[in-house]
DNA sequence: CGAAACTTTGAGACCCTTCAATTACCGTGG
DNA sequence: CCACGGTAATTGAAGGGTCTCAAAGTTTCG
């Protein structure tokens, strides 16, 4: 299951002893489908989560950094996949790790709902920008986002300047996928954020955020590490 | 959050002595924004559960249906809005009650967490939905959806064909708002399943299901009750 | 029955996609 | 270290799908 990150989530220690396994890039620790026996921590590197439809289209549900859990899933099998995105370190357990580590502690157990929810509240950012958000509105918070999960996994304040400058280590068609377009969209919205100053591109893999005001007011995001990151919104009625 | 049903999950019984509330279509039960004070459970009608933008822009994440539960959420405020489809009936709690009853229950609290992973599952749907399908594709997943909703709801076995004719209650606004496209555009698109000869509308709040395996193969919905409702799709590498 | 709200339909515009060509990047081998 | 080849990214031009604006039709409700 998708993105869930606070640093030092209490059960993460049941990955403390566990065993570890390397990813290159484009290697695959989840098959949609499998049979969900265990559950992963992301140690080092970046891996993706994805959802794919029958005739191959595929959906991105985000992008897991270190201290990240993977493995989320109610069913029997996973329905989703997780590939690396980088070079990538990953711990693992049997699921009955996790659950025994969680049957007898309520401050584990809340910590682990906790994450279930701030992965949940993921996906209805995710839902909105995928419905309602327009194409270089999408990439302003893939941006910010991305900057935003950085931020948590090295813990630098907000306004360091070292945040301005972001890796994107992905393809194109990764983030075009997460984003809901295709790649060429995805480079030409770069291309438009470019031309209205708010970032430069800086090879294929790297870009320099100009205007983080600018991006902000793009996105309608007000703060990415708010729990309520939109604003409310007119409240009539929007039947109409 | 949104939706979430599984007839009889058992923490629902904190709802049984709570006081209800009546509410007329477009009342709204929960505002975003609001102290997340109280959870609570459909008794009877629909309501619908919904994202806002700050220009006013909208996703409605779901709709729900009867033993429903409603107010999911980690954070201390809301940060969805639940409003009234139809005349609805609803069970309200305070959070406390809940978090007893989920307390000393491992049962009752398995039951909420697989609850809350039905909830992430259905968002994944349609995020799925929203970033990678077309409007009739979309059109025929949200027919699909209310009917498999519907199925849930009244506990009619999947052949049954009174389920071959939907009620509509929410508008062309509402639905659009749920599939990420206009209310025009919605019009269109069931007028072309019409055409096909996938549905019949009949009123603008009723359609009857003319063609349920057609529908279904322009979804690329398998089923909407098993678990892994996707095919797992190709797996070769998605990065070209 | 009548008015207001909602839905449907039409025409044109716009944004994103598709297809194609060029350019930039990167790993390999000389 | 540079040349080379293959892959990825960018850019261009044309097309299509959805949106916008507008009007006609339908439903709902007083």
């Amino acid at each position: 299951m998708p993105v869930a990150t606070s640093p030092g989530d209490v059960f993460l220690d049941v990955f403390d002893e566990a065993p570890r396994r390397e990813l290159a890039p484009g290697d695959v620790l989840i098959h949609a489908g499998e049979p969900a026996t265990d559950v992963f921590n992301v140690i080092d590197g970046m891996v993706m989560i994805s959802r794919f439809g029958r005739d191959g289209r595929r959906q991105v549900l985000g992008f897991l950094f270190p201290d990240d859990f993977v493995g989320l899933t109610a069913t029997e099998t996973y329905f989703f996949t997780v590939e690396a995105v980088t070079p990538t370190v990953i711990a693992s357990r049997g699921r009955e790790f996790l659950d025994q580590r969680l049957a007898g502690d309520p401050v584990a157990e809340q910590a682990f709902i906790a994450m279930v929810f701030r992965v949940m509240e993921n996906l209805v950012d995710l839902a909105y920008s995928l419905g309602q958000r327009t194409a270089r509105e999408r990439l302003a918070v893939f941006v910010l986002y991305l900057r935003h999960r950085y931020r948590l996994s090295t813990g630098t304040p907000d306004d360091d300047r070292q945040l301005l400058t972001l890796e994107l280590p992905m393809s194109r068609t990764d983030i075009a996928d997460f984003v809901g377009l295709k790649k060429e969209t995805v480079s030409r919205s770069f291309g438009q954020l470019e031309s209205a100053g708010l970032i430069e591109r800086a090879g294929s893999h790297r870009l320099r955020i100009l205007d983080i005001a600018g991006l902000r007011e793009l996105a309608g995001v007000v703060d990415f590490s708010s729990p309520a990151r939109l604003a409310p919104g007119r409240r009539n009625g929007a039947r109409q």
